[in-house]
RNA sequence: GGGGCCGUAGCUCAAUUGGUUAGAGUCCCGGACUGUCGAUCCGGAGGUUGCGGGUUCGAUCCCCGUCGGCCUCGCCA
């Protein structure tokens, strides 16, 4: 070892002891007389001191360090004159009284310091990953990272669950989102797929008998970024034989309870609540709600029948909902400038025609500029409805259902921020419960799985799995955590009649599911056991437990949006060589367009 | 593929209605200073205003294109 100790231990309990720490210098001090250099590590930060006792050699050296300079120092541990302890560091009782100094590494100039007060922009970090890391914010993360999944190790291994590991390469199953194709240098023409996610692999180690099976497994998904997705990210994958949905959501409910109280100091109770997903979006459009505030959206549709304001009639008697969310006292807040951006929101992003709205006055009257199209006693029940007080703000979308769920959910979000309605710091943890099977994708007129072809259906909901795939209900379960959804899990089929049945709704033939999924269909035949599983989002759940708004600073190396790495230059290109082994040839944009 | 925001000194930002020599803090360089901890003080260096084109007497500012970063819709079984 280099050094004696790390930046962040000596304490006054140490004076009098020689050491030798090793560091970044994160900033020095020199008055001419003396010269002091904060040095830092992971640890922390320790004071180093360079004066005439240090030597002429040692304090001329010291005199040339420049931030992020790597050192090693040699001197005694002194206690701080009086009046110069600094309560601001951990180590401020104390100080390195430097007799020896080795300049590890120079540092160039850097093109930005990790301790500066202005972060630099995020290109710039990215692109000098080995700076920004360096940031103490960035080590926290990442060491509660290591945390988070040191807790899940053990959690799970206590529980008699076993770690296995599944293959990167495997087969494209192009279902769900894009593959990333690994092209096969044997087979020309032939791809393998990196995994979307374990799931067949973890199904058929349950029926190989691992009934407790658990992995940190990298997944990865060739789609669109945003700021809390990545085109590879890492799941805790975990799949149970012989259970029911409650003993996964059990086994999850205790992680929660745990994370949350050594990472928080925060009491769950348990069982986590649960909400089937009809619920989810009655009251707040969507299916990972943010559940640490209220505003519920509300149901006018039946008054909006009785309004001579046409488009809330149309919209009525089409069988479409005329729904909305009451801001409380936040009337003053929206000016109708600011109210005009709320609609220029719901519509460009969310399909929204229009955002009718109502303020509630002193009086207890509601005000609009629609209101000359309702009859008093009709903006009395609105009220009623919406159960407004004065200095309410009613904001209302009438849609086709799935419009007022996506507006009044992106409302909903945005207006809670806007009105601080909950505390940043604040947790909630939850089930949305009973996702339907599918979904009507309108483009092809098919039928799509909601979640993945293998989930299992209710058994009171077999019986219309043919005749209404559309009211088939799943035993399907998403962990929601402050609006974001955390993992999310189902029962699988373990019936292969069953499993061939839905491959048929989805549009597959027979021959189409042998092609794809033989080796599943064959393995329900030889003794498949009931199972199910879950997989949580690792980064998310740093994200989520970390307070940070963002995936990248959850992940050391992280993809910008155009799914680049900025430090490696990654993707790039190959040589002719490599493509030659693969058969590969790339086509110029012109030809790709025929 | 669509919508939006941003790009000015190494870094973080400013620059009046389109106007004359593009500024500040920090970093960097030189100097001063015996207790600082966002050290202080003095001096200095540092600019293809992302790139290309256009409008104009004149463009950091307006327009078009392009590159890059971020947010978002679609997409994400």
């Amino acid at each position: 070892m280099l050094r004696t100790h790390t930046c962040g231990e000596l304490r006054a309990a140490q004076i009098g002891l020689e050491v030798t720490l090793c560091g970044w210098v994160d900033s020095y001090r020199d008055h001419g007389g003396g010269l002091f250099i904060d040095l830092r590590d992971r640890y922390g930060k320790t004071q180093v001191v360079f004066s005439p006792e240090s030597g002429a050699a040692v304090q001329e050296a010291a005199r040339g360090l420049r931030n992020e300079d790597v050192i090693k120092v040699r001197g005694q541990v002194s206690a701080r004159p009086a009046g110069t302890v600094n309560p601001k560091l951990i180590t401020g009782e104390i100080e390195i009284r430097c007799v020896e100094l080795e300049i590890l590494n120079k540092c160039k100039t850097p093109p930005f310091l990790p301790t500066q007060q202005d972060m630099p922009g995020e290109d710039l970090r990215l692109k000098h990953r080995y700076l920004d890391l360096r940031r103490p914010a960035m080590q926290e993360t990442l060491m509660l990272r290591s945390r988070i999944i040191k807790m899940m190790r053990d959690y799970f291994e206590e529980q008699q669950f076993i770690d296995v590991e599944t293959p990167i390469l495997g087969r494209s199953t192009p279902e769900g989102a894009r593959d990333y194709l690994v092209p096969s240098r044997v087979h020309h023409g032939h791809f393998y797929a990196l995994p979307q996610s374990p799931q067949l692999y973890k199904q058929i180690l349950m029926m190989a008998g691992y009934d407790r099976y658990v992995q940190v497994a990298r997944c990865f998904r060739d789609e669109d970024l945003r700021a809390d997705r990545q085109p590879e990210f890492t799941q805790l994958d975990v799949e149970m034989a012989f259970v029911d949905k409650d003993d996964v959501i059990g086994i999850i409910d205790g992680l929660v309870q745990r994370t949350a109280k050594e990472l928080k100091g925060l009491d769950v109770q348990l069982p986590l609540p649960q909400m089937t997903y009809d619920e989810a979006m009655e009251r707040f459009g969507h299916d990972a709600p943010d559940l640490r505030f209220g505003m519920e959206l509300v149901d006018a549709t039946d008054l909006a029948a009785e309004a001579e304001f046409r488009v809330f009639k149309a919209v009525a008697e089409a069988g479409n909902r005329v729904r909305g969310i009451n801001a409380k006292g936040a009337a003053d807040k929206y000016s109708r400038r600011l109210i005009d951006e709320l609609t220029e929101f719901v519509s460009n992003d969310f399909g929204a025609k229009g955002l009718a709205w109502f303020k509630c006055e002193a009086d207890g009257k509601l005000a609009s500029p629609i209101a000359k199209n309702f009859t008093e006693e009709l903006l009395a029940k609105f009220k009623d409805r919406f159960e407004a007080e004065p200095g309410d703000l009613i904001l209302i979308v009438a849609d086709k259902f799935s419009v007022t769920c996506k507006a009044l959910y992106a409302l909903r979000k945005r207006l809670a921020a806007e009105l601080k309605l909950y505390d940043p710091k604040q947790m909630h943890f939850s089930w949305i419960v009973e996702f339907p099977m599918f979904d009507h994708d309108e483009e092809t007129d098919r039928w799509v799985a909601m979640h993945h072809p293998f989930t299992a259906p209710r058994p009171q909901d077999l019986e219309h799995l043919e005749s209404d795939p559309g009211k088939c209900r799943a035993v399907a379960y998403d962990l929601v955590i402050n609006g974001s959804e955390a993992g999310g899990g189902t029962m699988r089929i373990h019936d292969n009649k069953v499993q061939q049945q839905v491959f048929g709704l989805l549009g597959m033939t027979p021959e189409d599911a042998k092609e794809r999924f033989g080796f599943l269909l064959d393995a329900l035949q030889y003794g498949a056991p009931p199972h199910g599983g879950i997989a949580l989002g690792i980064d998310r759940w740093v994200m989520l437990f970390g307070g940070l708004d963002n995936i990248r600073d959850c992940i050391a190396f992280p993809k910008t949006q155009r799914a680049a790495d900025l430090m490696t230059d990654a993707p790039g290109n190959v040589d002719r060589k490599q493509l030659d082994e693969l058969a590969i040839k790339i086509l110029r944009p012109e030809e790709l367009k025929k």
